[in-house]
DNA sequence: ATTATCTATAGATCTATAGATAATGC
DNA sequence: ATTATCTATAGATCTATAGATAATGC
């Protein structure tokens, strides 16, 4: 039964709350949690300081806030990995997936970042309540499709981390990228075609 | 000739310098620039604050300054590509020497990737003139054994981005990657076996 | 004489709240 | 009646400097 101490909000509250998020992830994925301000954060959702203080119990609670709702939009790429598909497509689809969060996302990419860098002092509660369990059952998976012998011999674990972090590399380290790759063709596109082939090679022994 | 007006540092210059740089690693890798403070580092340096500022001319003049001395370290081990080795084993070393830097130098891994992460707003001009022309150079010899049917033909640019970030993701991510690798196995050890086998496969095709 | 260090504090920045006022919904 | 917003400001934190004192090197 719905609990009457607590009311539904009000179409004003749902759009401020929306608002401040948004504008609470530009900020902070520009900044960092540290590096970014009330005033910045106001100033960027168009509403005083006081007022976002009437939405959120503080700085801490936006930050909270944001990682938690975008946890679930961060982990669906891996929780597609279809058990019934054939092992090496799904992977690969899997890193197209996540090359496409890097591009689609770069803010998304860079507020994890961030808050991973730093040893995940808000976040952790989350990672291991979500991430870990659903890493644990992916890399499960990823060791019977080995078992069937329809995977080579591999850590499922290390196969993962270097997934995310040479997709996550072209929104994380854009700055450096975009300094080194000094023409002007597509780097996603470039960099969808190596991975694939890099990924592929390894996984078709 | 040397110049009049600069005075050489005493020995007691030198070290108070190389204990703060030392103290601002430990403080700027684990917070961030902005999270930093010079409260932290003068604790951490065991020195006051004021003193601090005796021997830098302000935050940012740590920071940039520490930045600096480290980027050549940093490059080491890409300036060691050897161009009369063989092709792939001089690869798979660097592979190697990097993953070896991100378990031995985790703290000047994350430096740097706080400092990428937001946009470079120090280090910009650094890159610009040390990592561009070395990431161009060795670009170029990748190419000429590309062309000399010594590797498969793949784009260096992305290939040495996979490098950097695969490896580096244990240092900068190392509060996830600890995470999820809950059993005591070395993560290094499998980190190394994964890595060789992958970037072999896809330069052994 | 010059270099190094300390105490005290100015001045800026930032989070958060108090308290009044305006807008909205029954 | 309740919800939303604003002005003003308290209180904490942080960078940096002023100015005095102690230690060091010619």
């Amino acid at each position: 039964m719905p609990d009457a101490s607590v009311k539904k909000p009000s179409r004003i509250q749902q759009r401020n709350r929306h608002t401040i998020l948004e504008a609470a992830l530009e900020v902070f994925s520009r900044h960092g949690y540290r590096g970014a301000t009330l005033d910045q954060i106001a100033s960027e959702a168009g509403l005083s300081k006081p007022n976002i203080l009437y939405y959120f119990d503080g700085k801490a609670d936006i930050h909270v806030t944001l990682l938690s709702q975008l946890m679930q939009t961060w982990l669906d790429p891996l929780v597609e990995l279809n058990p019934d598909g054939d092992p090496v497509e799904e992977i690969l689809a899997y890193v197209q997936r996540k090359l496409d969060m890097a591009q689609d996302f770069p803010r998304e990419s860079r507020l994890f970042a961030g808050e991973i860098l730093q040893g995940a002092p808000r976040m952790r509660p989350e990672l291991e309540a979500h991430l870990k369990p659903l890493f644990n059952s992916k890399c499960a998976l990823i060791r019977t499709w080995i078992a069937q012998d329809r995977l080579p011999p591999l850590d499922p674990r290390h196969l993962i981390f270097s997934i995310w972090a040479s997709t996550q590399h072209y929104a994380d380290f854009e700055s450096q990228v975009s300094l080194l790759m000094d023409d002007s063709t597509n780097t996603f596109e470039g960099a969808s075609k190596h991975l694939q082939a890099m990924f592929r090679s390894m996984l078709t022994r």
